[in-house]
DNA sequence: ATGCCCACGACACGTGGA
């Protein structure tokens, strides 16, 4: 039986319920990571969303950020605030394990900052953040268990990722020293799903709201599946569900959705 | 060369996003 694990940058929960739930129940992942929550815990539409068949772990912020993992399995070992980071404030980190009928894997919903403008405390912030990444990521490996790191990377891994790199110059989505960090965490054996599957070029999870980006399709992909080995060996689809950004009062993300062979 | 659009807070426009 597989179990599949959606990636979702929502961009407000509360702003766009009514798309969320159709998105959830078009896409029927077992496994959905949310970002951009924007809310609080307490204001967060728990009953919506179990009412749509899903357990419910968040980690939320009034405004800014927020990550949530949604399961039609239980929920289990949730843990809150990426390690390494301690002391910050912005919520951007959210694991748990997953206990699935075919077996158990452990899920992250990862809200990686922006960055932008280079040079500024806000790169320095996302590097930091990047290195806490690897360093947990390198620590988790040493239990060699199936693990999915999943959500939006704010990170332009090929100039492919995007319609034209050179409007992209510059910019701490692309800079080579941010790619160096996603790199990194493939170095240590971590998978990118889309990657492994596919590959192929311009193919994005996100069109800005401006200009006229998703009637151009001038996108990016952000959103990312990163996979332990035991996580990459059991890898067997993946698909980006580009309906969602042609809706009503859509996202500017679309979620990107990996299907897992579980052994049970 | 910049802004375009969108969400938020608590009402006007500044901040942040990517």
């Amino acid at each position: 039986m597989p179990l599949s694990i959606a990636a979702w940058n929502v961009n407000s929960i509360n702003a766009r319920l009514p798309t969320a739930l159709a998105v959830l129940k078009a896409v029927d992942a077992d496994v959905v990571c949310l970002q951009e929550l924007k809310c609080e815990d307490a204001r967060f539409p728990t009953a919506e969303i179990e009412d749509a068949g899903y357990n419910v772990a968040t980690h939320g912020q009034k405004t800014y950020n927020g990550v949530a993992i949604l399961s039609k399995h239980r929920i289990e070992d949730v843990a809150r605030g990426l390690p390494g980071m301690e002391g910050d404030e912005q919520a951007r980190w959210i694991e748990a394990v997953i206990a699935a009928p075919g077996g158990v894997m452990r899920v992250a919903s990862l809200y990686a900052p922006n960055g932008n403008p280079p040079g500024t405390e806000k790169t320095v912030y996302k590097h930091r953040f990047m290195d806490a990444l690897t360093a947990h990521a390198q620590a988790r490996l040493a239990l060699e268990e199936p693990y999915v790191i999943a959500g939006d990377y704010n990170i332009i891994p090929r100039d492919v990722d995007c319609q034209d790199p050179r409007a992209w110059a510059g910019d701490a989505l692309i800079l080579p020293e941010s790619r160096a960090k996603y790199r990194a965490l493939a170095n240590l054996g971590y998978a990118d799903a889309y990657m492994q599957m596919d590959g192929a070029p311009h193919q994005y999870t996100f069109w800005d709201y401006q200009a006229g980006a998703w009637n151009k399709n001038n996108g990016i992909r952000i959103d990312h599946l990163m996979c332990s080995p035991q996580a990459a060996d059991r890898l067997e689809r993946v698909t980006i569900h580009r309906d969602a950004r042609g809706m009503e009062k859509p996202s500017d993300h679309v979620p990107i959705i990996a299907s897992f062979r579980m052994p049970g």
